[in-house]
DNA sequence: GAGGAAAGTTAGGCGAGCCTAAATTGCAAA
DNA sequence: TTTGCAATTTAGGCTCGCCTAACTTTCCTC
């Protein structure tokens, strides 16, 4: 009758533990599960710190651990984990929107402030904004009840020969990769035609408007892409000013 | 040849540690001195838990300390305190001037967002305000190689019947004082004359504009103002559009 | 089914910041 | 000059969040 506090020894929401929170419900959604190792990884911290942290946040209801078997998020720890992301996700979006960050330097500074903000000043901000519904990555920001659209998407590496596809999202943790994709102008919303695959996990070859880039599969894979339903490859001369 | 640690093994600028730093650079700079159980006061804090972080961070070179005697700043210990003060002011004005925060309700973001922010977020922020000087309270924004126009001010309390002085800054601690300063329309900037002082600690009589407001003494200490140069009761129908 | 590797947990420890209670010091008034 | 109070410091202890080292469990392979 005493494995959880009650609610009113309610544990704190410091940093480390909306960090904890987040990168569970990160690894769930992805993966499935949430493997202690995983979250040390992703925290960069020892497995045995993570164990610990576990523990506390069992006990006080924000998730269920079976030791050894695993963890899952209860519906007051997916609500918090939603709350610092929809706060990410929107400080995201006014770095870049409206204090002209590149997208590839917006999560460390997320990432701190997140813990920081109020929810006065996200809601302001979101407000600024337009309530945008997704972040400079293409993430899709949740709502302030805690709903996001979440749903599966294949990435660029799935994409057969000729199809075509919108580009709609790709990790914000990797500011190499971002940096790269700008240079292609790949971002969310462009489309893209998969050219051709060279075999054995050799170089994609894209076509992304008028250009033509190559990719490695590792790259391609951490694209995430929507098929676009009208799917012909189109040579260059017969499209006119659909963009400009 | 040992009293401080060697600049490698710096003490890291924490939340706590950026706090003390500011709240001794600001009693410093308002009575000369920072008194122990002052700054455990201004930090909500055991008195003895000051006398801790002292010893630490005079060990890493940010103050002088002689026990039972006192503490001041050394020249990197004002360095720090300004450079949270700096991004203090600033997110205050950003705040109010583009996020639409009413005055008496930034300090407390900005108290956390200092800590988040990096320097280059709070230059942006400074680039999109223009290089503000003062904060919304009048306070003087820190430039970033660390210098401030911190002059001594007299206060509405000190002003001679007839007198007329601009407000020039009020602390952004007191969200009440805050409150009532903007129901008389007394900000930064406003020039006001004083009518009447009542005796024995009793209130005083102000013009503000083409109205009058009666303060306790007690307010009046808190609000610094200039006196103006050219002082004079004006009668409300002799001024034409001098700011208009 | 038996090993062994990999994953996870327990045990024991550490520093940062905080606390209370018990000295100690300084100062001001008698 | 003494005394007593107020300010400060020391002593000892707490939690949080992290660590390494040693252990237990799981699961995969033979």
């Amino acid at each position: 009758m005493m494995s959880r506090k009650d609610a009113a020894a309610r544990l704190a929401l410091t940093e480390p533990v909306e960090d904890y929170l987040k990168a569970i419900y990160e690894l769930e959604t992805r993966h499935g599960v949430a493997a202690t190792s995983d979250v040390a990884t992703a925290l960069a911290v020892a497995p045995a710190s993570v164990t610990g942290m576990i523990r506390r946040l069992a006990m006080h209801g924000y998730l269920d651990h079976v030791p050894y078997r695993g963890v899952q998020l209860t519906d007051d720890g997916r609500r918090a984990a939603l709350r610092t992301i929809r706060r990410h996700r929107i400080l995201e979006s006014y770095l870049t929107s409206v204090l002209g960050y590149p997208w590839d330097r917006v999560h460390d500074e997320a990432e701190r402030l997140e813990h920081a903000a109020s929810d006065e000043l996200i809601e302001r901000l979101a407000v600024a904004l337009g309530h945008p519904t997704q972040d400079p990555h293409g993430a899709p920001i949740p709502t302030v009840d805690g709903t996001v659209d979440e749903r599966p998407h294949r990435t660029l590496a799935d994409l057969a020969i000729g199809e075509r596809a919108r580009m709609v999202q790709v990790s914000d943790k990797n500011p190499q990769l971002l940096r790269y994709l700008a240079e292609i102008a790949l971002q969310p919303g462009t489309e893209v035609t998969m050219i051709a695959k060279a075999p054995f996990g050799g170089p994609l070859t894209l076509r992304i408007g008028t250009a033509d880039a190559m990719v490695g599969p590792s790259l391609a894979e951490q694209v995430r892409v929507e098929p676009v339903a009208d799917a012909r490859i189109v040579p260059p001369r017969a499209r006119k000013s659909t963009t400009g």
